[in-house]
DNA sequence: ATACACGATGAAAACGTTTACGAAACACCG
DNA sequence: CGGTGTTTCGTAAACGTTTTCATCGTGTAT
């Protein structure tokens, strides 16, 4: 501090430019526009001049600036993730997995949990300008969303909900298949009438198709079901545990069987009706939605339905390259199937002999 | 497809180019400095003209090329950030906080789990001329990753290791405090030759001080602990499991108290133990480590100790920033404590009247 | 009146690429 | 030897900004 006036012509503060595609070309004895077509379409140039540029650039360590390339070509290969939260494996999962395919096809992500929120900031509006594409998961069933997505003009492909007539790629997991079974599975040795669905809030895309999937089983079996037999909260251990403790008080619980919206409930459902000394699968068969790798870590081991997040993840991102480098196909709309994953929690005397 | 030839002068396919600022000039009849200015500094022009300025922008939905200023002011704005691996919540949490950090100071993220992967492809190289700083997450005692992060010419974060001489930036999580206070509580009620440490292979940083922590607590107990105290596999369920129920076999393992490397070894640790009939904490007691989620929605709950991921994101971005915005500033060195966190499946009776 | 500072604005030069266009060199064929 | 392609390569014009410098009034002090 006290010294900051010494040595007036220090060297360490210059600001030393990287080398440009200029620097390369007079270090070869070429011009730019021959750089440039080495870079870039090598066919075009004699293979000693293409050499001697070679020789240049590694001995300038040149790279070339992206932000000029991009201004010319109006393609930057960042593509863009919107994602309603970042909590949980799941969308580590999820971005695992879509991050390694973007890699392998040369695209780099640029992620976002917040990219659709009310408090809609600069900073938002900055990042569609920066990315090729956009990667946009929904959970809820608001509209408001889809119109925002609707006026932006790069492509995007949307995860979680298949919104009637907008020319945009859709992934969609059927949770329908994956409910449906689970419910049959659970009805196998439990009456419909002892049967519960345990979910999210109304509005959850999700939490509501796994729902409606649920009531839709138990009509097919002459029940109509009655509104105490799907509950709705949140997608919470605590949650699950509130449900629970609610019915062993009021003596439902025992001789059940359960439908959770995620395994984070069905943990909770667990622990309370063992705190309540229930005995699981005996007193309560219970499946979890996602099949976390909890699942398979609890004891009893959970039954679950598999929710594809690995292909959800690469889909995506193959969707947006495809709509991204052939412009003017017609989107397509994957539906991936989920599928019921038998377990311990689940099990009932005659399946596990 | 068969009347493609109709409507020759369709109006669909058009380019269409977006505004640039000099629409916004000619629509507001100023030169594009002016509009320039009014975007980048507004006390620089007189108010009535900002205000024409400003409706041209508003009424033609201009968005600046992000390209074009990047190119220029040789900033985007744009972080990357460079993971050793994206499975589980640890590192869901750890982007979670990390976006929502950089969201608020302006800044984007781009992620990439395998930036410094043998395997550098050429996406990797392009995505470093994109960011202008980079955080890197280092989990392995592997001396080349420091070299290229050195060979870099931006700004960098180092998390997970503090390399001497090295003008960077870091954020390192204190494993000794937390490892070092769990065996002291893990002594209270078990002899120094029952403990035991669970970890994962040598050479991960974290497992390493973590060990190492916990040796160093029993000879100040004046105990030299036994190689087959400290065991090497991997942060894993089935690695936890594999070694509890050797020991079992072994007969070892009752009447001892364990401190694994992470959570997930820990719970592997814990189903084999009851597999074999011992309690929890009665027969065993165990500590596990990252205080994950998991550890409350376990029966018994599990001890665990603290690692501040949250304050790790934040701080990371934040000395990414500072050095950024103000460049030549010294590096500062931060260091986060862990903490234990006492649950269940460690107490001792008298813990826990 | 002259000089001068000052606030507001425009003209033009960058920034580092890609690419259309054209010129030179060369081979081939008549 | 003159036309005609075909490579191969350089010139120069974009791309959409920011920023320096100059210009032009306008008000104020001499």
């Amino acid at each position: 501090m006290t010294r900051a006036e010494t040595s007036p012509s220090s060297s360490n503060d210059k600001p030393k430019r990287p080398v440009s595609i200029r620097g390369v070309a007079e270090h070869a004895g070429v011009s730019i526009a021959t750089v440039s077509r080495v870079l870039n379409s090598p066919e075009l140039v004699s293979p000693s001049t293409a050499e001697r540029v070679q020789r240049a650039v590694r001995e300038l360590g040149y790279r070339p600036n992206l932000f000029a390339k991009s201004l010319l070509t109006r393609r930057s290969r960042v593509i863009g993730v919107s994602l309603p939260d970042i909590h949980g494996e799941f969308y580590a999962e999820l971005m695992h997995n879509a991050d390694r395919r973007a890699c392998e096809r040369g695209y780099h992500l640029l992620v976002s949990s917040n990219a659709h929120h009310p408090d809609d900031g600069p900073q938002n509006g900055f990042a569609l300008d920066l990315v090729d594409g956009l990667i946009v998961m929904l959970t809820e069933r608001v509209r408001v969303d889809l119109d925002a997505i609707a006026g932006l003009d790069i492509p995007v492909t949307v995860i979680g909900v298949d919104p009637p007539g907008m020319p945009v790629e859709t992934i969609i997991c059927d949770n329908t298949i994956g409910a449906a079974r689970a419910t049959e599975h659970l009805l196998v040795a439990t009456p419909p009438e002892r049967c519960f669905f345990v979910g999210a809030h109304v509005g959850n895309l999700d939490s509501d198709q796994r729902a409606t999937a649920f009531a839709s089983v138990l009509r097919g079996r002459g029940h109509e079901p009655d509104p105490r037999q799907i509950a709705h909260g949140e997608f919470s251990f605590e949650w699950g545990w509130e449900w629970a403790m609610e019915r062993c008080d009021e003596g439902t619980l025992a001789g059940s069987a359960v439908l959770a919206a995620n395994d984070e409930i069905a943990v909770g459902i667990v622990n309370a009706a063992r705190q309540r000394g229930l005995d699981i699968p005996r007193d309560l068969r219970i499946v979890g939605f996602d099949d976390s790798r909890i699942c398979s870590l609890l004891r009893p081991e959970l039954s679950s339905v598999r929710v594809p997040v690995d292909e959800m993840a690469r889909e995506a991102v193959d969707a947006l390259i495809r709509s991204l480098e052939e412009p003017g196909s017609t989107p397509r709309h994957i539906r991936l199937a989920t599928s019921l994953v038998v377990r311990d929690s689940s099990r009932t005397a005659p399946e596990n002999p």
